[in-house]
DNA sequence: ACGTCTGCTGCAATCGATTGCAGCCGTTAT
DNA sequence: ATAACGGCTGCAATCGATTGCAGCAGACGT
């Protein structure tokens, strides 16, 4: 009756009746196979095939002190990007026998925190997290860090201390972008910039700027905009700038999210790329080059990224005395030459407005 | 000392001691608020809050004999259609407060086998999988629905008995496509299918062809392809069509994923489209609308696909009195035009073998 | 032949939250 | 005044796997 309300329900002591064994030799033989003589294990084994036996995680972990599960925080899978990352954290764990769980912020810092005590409460072994900004998430996440949870952060630095952090070499990534539009010959830029209050974004708008100062040329600041993350944002920023009098003959946008809304942009004023426009942006995609022209892009390693941040964490289970040191992985980023960019005009008298041909279907 | 080991693990006890209760009423006042004094309550969420306390989620779940937890298996999340699922999945568990374990089965069976043992361990709620063909899969999730698991498949059939499958309308989003096209007049087609021993790509075919003949138009079976669904694959696959002489004036590519391959082998053999073939292909991506010329697509409703798998698995638990019966819940899809194909040209006097023009830069 | 050691197994406590049952106290009806 | 009742709380068992400790048998040495 009892055992009728979970049919499914396979315990090790079933396995120990059907073996003639005792629970306790069970557990060993599946956890510690050198503990039980060979011909026992062999009947547990079989015992426990015949039942259909899965051990119960749920209890193991309990007894265990912590799952073999590594939390996963970001803003939203449907970013290629966060895909990617998320891909190489799944792998990494599930190599390792860990399972992922998926947390979507949506970018919003409540839902981040309220994430970080589900995780906590699932008695994770380790926490993946894409931080946003505020100060109430990197006080909570120097609080877990304390109290023992393994922390490490992707994409982004929150500021907590003691955590470890992977991410794209941002500053070097923007720079080599700098590099190239100027051995192209260009001198005036504009860049869409995205949200500026999180360090990537930050740190991409340095990187570039800082080197174009390091050549002596200056960005204005009237052509640099900020926006959301978004195709959405994107686009806007993009016609704001379009519609502006004496555009820069480069432009480098600091995500493929917001790329993908500049096209758009570019397409609704019939600019040609990269006749009227150079254009370079950060991110690699599926569709880069796909489209027309094919973008010149900075490249992460974003599945990398995952992985790395995964391996942290495992690592530091697998060899559970050493605490680890919180440190700063930096990955290089790639640029790749496609067909966005061509050499400045030697020098057009002055920048005239774009022109307002109908659009080119 | 032993206190120590954890530092950061409160206990419900631990709350009890300092709210002058015993462990059970924490528990009540946390879970059945109204079995417990006002008053009493109020000091324990005092003292919860003051010690930092998060319920162990594992020991519950443990004691209750399941977890608020969704397992989904997909082949591969850094496919959009996939993630889109995944969100869907996501958002609703979270939601209701379920976590979601995201497994990648890689499209491997033996892959997909054993996560669904692992969701099995940690005692899941529930399984949202896209089943790879294979009939030992098949008997795997027989043997779980019949031993109490709430299994839900999204995207493909499995043809396991017992269990609810959510999918789009296939059938009807291809008939779609290839009335769309027989308006434009064409009259010749090739296919790329991909994979047709999964459900979804069979459907697809047979949406397509039945439409064709219901039109009395047939459809010339060397001109269907099958292949991975893969960039890679639909880059080889349209190869070869390319290749042939007499190429039909219309293409249908079965998913997104070959479609990103097919357009690299179009501009590369420096086919025109749509002026030398139209295209229309199913899934609606991010890029559809940005590459030259704008794609004429099938969409899915992806996200309502994970999002009603998911809901199907909370409902059925939230009263988990009535044992869900098994269904197929189809979503439409809708047919997105663009600029990718135009009408057949009245009577080319037989298909000329395309021209061997120079790559268009 | 006896003691000792090694290798395998079983017993029982444990992880933390939940819940049936019983006890306690104050209230109300008779 | 006493009985009955209802609301709140605590005790202790429970979920399933793990593990320190002890017991037991066989091997080996002297």
């Amino acid at each position: 009756m009892k055992r009728g309300t979970q049919p499914g329900m396979v315990r090790q002591e079933d396995v120990a009746a059907r073996a003639g064994v005792s629970a306790s030799t069970v557990s060993r033989a599946l956890t510690r196979p050198e503990m039980v003589t060979p011909e026992t294990r062999r009947r547990i084994l079989e015992a426990a095939e015949a039942l259909g036996y899965a051990p119960n995680q749920l209890a193991r972990s309990l007894r265990k002190q912590g799952s073999r599960t590594i939390g996963l925080i970001i803003s939203d899978i449907l970013v290629p990007f966060h895909a990617e990352v998320a891909k190489g954290v799944e792998d990494l764990a599930s190599e390792h026998g860990f399972a992922t769980i998926l947390c979507n912020s949506g970018e919003d810092p409540r839902e981040e925190m309220r994430y970080l005590e589900v995780l906590r409460g699932f008695q994770v072994g380790g926490i993946i997290i894409e931080p946003t900004r505020g100060t109430a998430q990197r006080q909570r996440i120097e609080a877990l860090v304390r109290s023992g949870t393994r922390v490490v952060e992707v994409d982004r630095i929150s500021g907590a201390r003691g955590v470890t952090s992977v991410l794209s070499d941002n500053l070097g990534g923007a720079a080599s972008a700098a590099e190239y539009l100027l051995s192209l010959g260009h001198r005036s830029f504009a860049v869409i910039a995205g949200d500026t209050s999180i360090t990537s974004g930050k740190e991409r708008l340095a990187g570039f700027q800082g080197s174009l100062e390091r050549q002596g040329v200056s960005l204005d600041p009237r052509w640099v905009l900020s926006c959301p993350n978004t195709p959405e944002g994107g686009y806007r920023a993009a016609r704001e700038l379009f519609a502006r009098p004496g555009l820069p003959s480069a432009l480098f946008v600091q995500n493929a999210q917001m790329m993908s809304g500049v096209l758009r942009a570019v397409r609704e004023a019939g600019l040609e790329i990269p006749l009227e426009l150079s254009v370079v942006c950060f991110d690699e995609t599926q569709w880069a080059a796909l489209v027309n022209p094919p973008l010149t892009v900075v490249a992460q390693q974003a599945y990398e990224l995952g992985h790395t941040a995964a391996k942290i964490i495992v690592e530091s289970m697998e060899r559970r005395g050493a605490r680890q040191k919180s440190r700063v992985v930096r990955l290089p980023t790639r640029l790749i030459v496609r067909e966005s960019c061509r050499e400045a005009q030697p020098s057009r008298p002055d920048a005239p407005a774009i022109s307002g041909h109908s659009r080119a279907r």
